[in-house]
DNA sequence: CTAATGTGTGGAAGATTTTGAAAGATGTTG
DNA sequence: CAACATCTTTCAAAATCTTCCACACATTAG
């Protein structure tokens, strides 16, 4: 194996597992570790990876990356569930914004045959059509919030004030029978613009959100048109939403 | 077996392999590690391939750099060497504003030590920094222009026009003496709000650039402060460069 | 036919690069 | 602060590269 067969190795495995030590390099590509040394301090002046003490970090993250932190691949199956049953909510052609957050992610991705206008400020949605010629995105633009790959800030909050759709799907941290809330002032000033400026509210929200309330709050139920959710929420919360004229659909 | 008809063979395997050793080769076609040397020397000249220590690797597709074309990871070392020159050019937090691009995209990824502010409307540089708590990244919004990952649009242009930059790097399609060029109509609304929010102009223009012109003119040579290129670029064109008080760096 | 010339090949000597290991410096953890 | 892990620097050994030379084979000239 050459020396730029083995770089290029490191490469690879670092984009898949993002951290690794040197032990487990050093035995990956078969050489001593002064020779993975050498080779990452090569890697990192290409600016393909940074070092760390004990190993290296990739640099280079796959847009897909955001969603598959542990805590939400979890329940991946459910959410996977109430975006396919939100996304047949959607008529063909229909402008949609799409909030930030991993549940949205879901019906982004059953999203595509309905050839929908889109708008969002999520990285991954954006990441997820960006090489899709058929259809519309629109990026709303503003400052990286880190960990998501959500947009956030004033240039987020005005985009969405510009423009109008028909439908809005969002998700929140909680909903009680005082409202939906969420967890960061931030997200709350574009979800708002967002409401603002939708004929349609669809709010997608899993299980666990439901009796739950957070930090901020973003609004009253009576805003809502639709709420998807899963199987696996009671049954009395569901009465209480359909008392209030909200329609409610589980995905399975 | 001729000479050529064992060129041949060696150009094929490593179209397949990507990589392969010297030993490995000499096998293959039954001849000394001399002789295999030789081809290599003969076969690197023709550009079909590179040579390394240990062996050679095929010039090909460099597998996936991102949603770039197979025609611009053809120079990704030229690039590279052109965005690590363009990095040390810029300062400690300073605001940069970075055009989309591959040639830029590789500043980017030189770029995260140190520290700047970020302005950009291209989702590759925007996904490089995503996870990066230590840096602001800011997003310029608009709609998704397909196979390069650019926002364009009006969204984009106001969002440039209503910041400030200390720097602005960007790339075109072509230079003359007459000025820049750029292949899209839409990227130039976006480059010229760029060119017009920022006191610092860098231009990053590989050596295929040079007396080439575009679609769509952009701007004059006098707006330039910096132009950055490979060590291909002919002396000429940078001597007509200086002589308009633009300043000249060469990567290596 | 034989000698001279040219070309491609294999191999060897010396130069260069790469590698692995060890020693001291630096950073990390309890 | 001490114990430990990891990093950088350094050096000798190993691998690889370049440069040369001799040989084999073909072509051409005498």
């Amino acid at each position: 194996m050459t020396a730029e067969e083995r770089q290029f190795r490191l490469e690879e495995h670092l984009k898949k597992v993002e951290f690794a030590s040197l032990a487990e390099l050093s035995e990956l590509v078969d050489v001593s570790e002064s020779t993975v040394r050498r080779d990452l301090q090569i890697l990192e002046g290409k600016g393909t990876l940074q070092r760390t003490h004990g190993g290296a970090r990739s640099i280079n993250l796959r847009s897909d990356e955001y969603i598959f932190s542990k805590r939400d691949t979890l329940q991946a199956d459910e959410k996977d569930a109430i975006g396919k049953a939100c996304a047949d909510l959607i008529g063909p052609g229909q402008t949609v914004i799409l909030d930030a957050g991993t549940t949205v992610f879901h019906v982004a991705k059953h999203l595509a045959s309905k050839k929908p206008h889109i708008v969002t400020n999520s990285l991954p949605v954006a990441n997820l059509y960006a090489s899709n010629h058929e259809l519309e995105v629109v990026v709303s633009g503003g400052v990286i919030y880190p960990r998501l790959g959500v947009l956030v800030g004033p240039i987020a909050v005005e985009t969405f004030s510009k423009i109008h759709a028909d439908v809005a799907i969002l998700s929140g941290a909680g909903i009680t029978e005082e409202g939906i809330s969420n967890s960061h002032g931030l997200l709350i000033d574009i979800q708002k613009a967002m409401l603002a400026n939708a004929q349609k509210i669809i709010f997608c929200l899993d299980h666990t959100k439901f009796g739950r309330k957070s930090f901020s709050p973003l609004c009253d139920l009576n805003v809502i048109d639709t709420v998807v959710t899963d199987a696996q929420t009671p049954e009395p919360m569901l009465e209480m939403l359909r008392g209030r004229d909200i329609r409610v659909v589980v995905g399975s």
